[in-house]
DNA sequence: ATGAGTGTTATAGTTAACTAGTACACTCGG
DNA sequence: CCGAGTGTACTAGTTAACTATAACACTCAT
């Protein structure tokens, strides 16, 4: 994994979980790699991803189980509004950012739409 | 000004600029506030100021007079072409995030509108 | 020429992010 | 019980971002 610079790298982390998370990748109850296994994975040090599992920890979308592992929440309630929040979060961001840049209201849906239709290739 | 933690001052100075020239507070050929003044105006050191012009000098947009003061170019097809690429980054990021966060390109028109639907406020 | 206003550069110090390495504590299957 | 696998914690060191301060160089109106 590649990581951009300019922003903390145990924050694109933890946004890399959430995505894995309300993705399905890592389905409620299941036990995600351990924090070594990540490090590995990620060519991060060990401290870098505890960092990073930290606030998931704290917001609840994540359980540890000392000696066995973190696992995700069961709580489908908690994980379905993370997910919401999640794409809050960006919506708000974007209309932000493009409201900051000139774009009126009325005009967003039409230039995305525009752009969608522009490149309509892979990503 | 404050600033968002975790990315950047001289990042977020460089992008404000940018908005304040696509959106035409700062129009082509206009002298900015000097490096000074911006510190003093985005309770900034001086060093830091100068760290956000100078990829923005570099990219043309910015024109420095040694003594006068920095000048938005009065290149227009450059301002519009800037423009376009902010906006196409924003376009970008936003398109791959939701994308990251499991929502098809078919529904995205469609969760954009509903969420300006909702947030009929202000901002 | 001088002074005010400008960009430029350099030094030194602080802090947050990250790394490397090590050690400790817990759980579970054998 | 023991060892492998797990989370946790601590120390030490590096780097990038930022600040404070100062000095230098240029332009222009007076």
């Amino acid at each position: 994994m590649e990581f951009k610079d300019n922003i903390p790298i145990y924050l694109q982390i933890e946004q890399y979980l959430y995505q894995q998370i309300v993705q399905g990748q890592l389905p409620a109850g299941t036990k995600i790699p351990s924090v070594r296994r990540l490090a590995v994975d990620l060519t991060v040090n060990v401290n870098t991803v505890q960092r990073a599992l930290q606030q998931m920890n704290a917001n609840g979308i994540l359980i540890t189980k000392r000696g066995e592992g973190n696992f995700v929440t069961e709580d489908e309630a908690l994980l379905a509004k993370t997910k919401q929040h999640l794409l809050d979060v960006e919506l708000q961001h974007f209309t932000e950012q493009m409201r900051q840049l000139g774009v009126k209201r009325d005009h967003l849906v039409e230039i995305l739409t525009h752009y969608l239709e522009e490149y309509t290739d892979d990503r």
